[in-house]
DNA sequence: ACGTTGTCAACTGTCGACAGTTGGCAGTTT
DNA sequence: AAACTGCCAACTGTCGACAGTTGACAACGT
């Protein structure tokens, strides 16, 4: 029935996929704990691969580790919101920059592509769905051509997303975005990188400040 | 003896502590693989610990996991070492623009003493040691007030060290690197926050190309 | 009643052993 | 001689069990 390990992942592979999903739905609550051996039960697999699971998700700041108490979701404050969004605000500034002056016709296309979604589903009046804002962004990453920058605005963001469930943020107010993101756009296409490197900045503070709102209440 | 578990670190903890070091003074050479069952035994530990503390490393950087192969100390190519430095000019300019910002009095005294340390150095002619150009970088990241970022910057200059072993780079200009970080003391001491961030951007292109003209020889 | 101390269950940290996979080597075939 | 095939040793991936620590509860003393 379960074959030993003729799957592409490994056990712990697999077990990152599933707690990550668990920690970042909020099904694992912000503060709560996550017991090895209960765990592994319930992934069927044993406490070994569960522990470099969870010694992964800790490396990537969705779990934090107490020596001999075990592994706990993090739980928001501001503090926290503020200094993350000042990393995400070095890596996403820069990112912006090097699309701007790195950015092919394909780029620009998809670019396009994202920001005419949201405002297709701005009509709609729907609110904003994060997986909207998340792939402007991821695109305008991908346009920088900065594998390692890109690599650490996925944790960043993942960080975030796992922040928002904690304080049950309200959406980004969509018409806001929509214009940071397209003066963005065109900041990117004129080549003008100090241009897109302010309005990322600002964009960010924005969110920023949002929830920090979110999270006195 | 050989006390079970008294100290203040775990056994996986103590390991990371040893490998790191061994990694990064190339007593484990780029390129070559970690085994398992060998280390352990030399460390007087068993392969769970051991497999944990090699998965903290990878998640440093310090080491690449290849499923069903083992862990390999990352050699140094030239893609590599650009997208590293993109990297750290992100964040390193940024914590150049916050120190300008947020320094204290005595952030200035300790990077004014830092700069001093290295002078004095330069007048006795011996090669620039880097660890005072970590300690310039370390205390001005401190002066930015911003822990993640300092988390990160961290991390990527520990990869730096790395690719300069793999490289056996020779050290850097100690006079312009000098010169350099007086212009960013001078820049954080105005409290201008642009200029910092411009210095701090030639400075680690310089070191950047540097690195790449050892890589091709 | 409140603080203190001793005990205990639950959980993490660690270990040794087994199973599966990988890369290389020897033997065979053309 | 070169290429292919099958086998084998070495190593990683995984498991179950034991040892040590932690936090909490209960019993005791003040």
């Amino acid at each position: 029935m379960t074959p030993p390990t003729p799957l592409h992942l490994s056990l712990a592979g697999q077990a990152v996929d599933v707690l990550r999903e668990q920690v970042l739905t909020g099904e694992i609550p912000p503060g709560s704990r996550v017991n090895e051996v209960e765990v592994a039960q319930k992934l069927g697999i044993s406490r070994g691969p569960l522990r470099e699971a969870i010694r992964h998700l800790a490396s990537e700041g969705l779990l934090q580790l107490v020596p001999h108490r075990g592994a706990f979701v993090p739980d928001a404050d501001s503090d926290e919101v503020k200094a993350l969004f000042e990393l995400r605000a070095a890596l996403e500034c820069a990112a912006a920059e090097l699309a701007a002056s790195r950015r092919t016709d394909v780029d620009l296309v998809r670019l396009h592509e994202v920001s005419a979604a949201s405002r297709s589903n701005y009509r709609t009046g729907q609110p904003f769905p994060y997986r909207l804002d998340l792939a402007f962004h991821q695109t305008l990453i991908d346009a920088a051509r900065s594998p390692r920058i890109a690599e650490q605005v996925r944790l960043v963001q993942q960080r975030v997303v796992l922040l928002r469930s904690a304080l049950d943020d309200d959406p980004p107010h969509q018409h806001a975005s929509m214009d940071d993101h397209d003066e963005l756009v065109k900041a990117i296409e004129d080549g003008d990188a100090a241009r897109a490197s302010t309005v990322m900045r600002r964009h960010l503070s924005r969110v920023c400040a949002q929830m920090l709102t979110s999270l006195n209440r």
